[in-house]
DNA sequence: GCTTCATGTTATAAAACATAACATGAAGCC
DNA sequence: GGCTTCATGTTATGTTTTATAACATGAAGC
């Protein structure tokens, strides 16, 4: 189940579809665009092409419009989230098993052909390669 | 998790997506439409509009193409495909676990009042709703 | 009363799409 | 070889959608 989020982040809604989706007009989608709420793909003839993962974050900033907030509060909250989540990326943990099973197993591959693990210690810290 | 079907039976592709998707021309995939095949939905414009479902068939059309099958053969193997499917909605079989629960549930709620449900046997013949 | 913010409205140009007609290469048949 | 059919390409013409930019406006705050 990795190709989820791949789905969700495909840009390949005209605005058009976008505005019946969020109920929003072409001006304010474009407005939260120049004030740098979301971030559409263009088509090589430099139309908007939105994702599912945009549109649910359109109806999340009119969430926050109708409690109160304007453009620089809407802003603030999106880079807080960014810069949770860069920290996060920085830190050791959030391996998942799977990632773990997997550097294991390079790591044997890389010492040295396809014989049967043994119990071994990794050497260097774990870590996510980019 | 009942919403994904619905996702993927939006209409909300243009057919410039959908060209990028596949990899199919615009003549491709009207000609498939022309024959039957796929029935996307229009725009108030008329524009037509595919859902990710659309998609998908579209890819199986490339793939039966691949293996050789003309128009009438892929529209074969789809009224087939719907014929089978029109049947087993004329069985009472085919009712999951959820089904039954619900469907004693709205009995229950029908008997009378939020009462603590006892043990009940159905009167009706079990069977889905349209 | 003056600004600012979020949005509406209008004008203009370009891109995307619809429909329809004609063209074509491959395959099958006589 | 000629003829037909099928699936697709190509071209022409008109309509719809989108982009950009400028000006307009109502509400809120000072």
């Amino acid at each position: 189940m990795r190709g989820k989020e791949l789905r969700r982040s495909l840009s390949v809604l005209p605005i058009g579809t976008v505005m019946k989706l969020t109920s929003l007009t072409a001006r304010q989608i474009r407005y939260y665009e120049s004030q740098k709420l979301i971030f559409p793909q263009r088509s090589d003839g430099n139309r908007r092409l939105y994702s599912l993962a945009d549109v649910d974050r359109l109806l999340e900033i009119k969430d926050y419009l109708d409690d109160g907030l304007n453009m620089a509060g809407i802003r603030e909250v999106y880079d807080q989230k960014q810069r949770e989540s860069e920290q996060r990326k920085n830190q050791d943990h959030q391996l998942t098993d799977d990632d773990v099973r997997k550097i294991l197993h390079d790591e044997f591959l890389q010492a040295g052909g396809l014989k049967t693990p043994s119990a071994q210690q990794p050497q260097a810290p774990l870590q996510k390669p980019l």
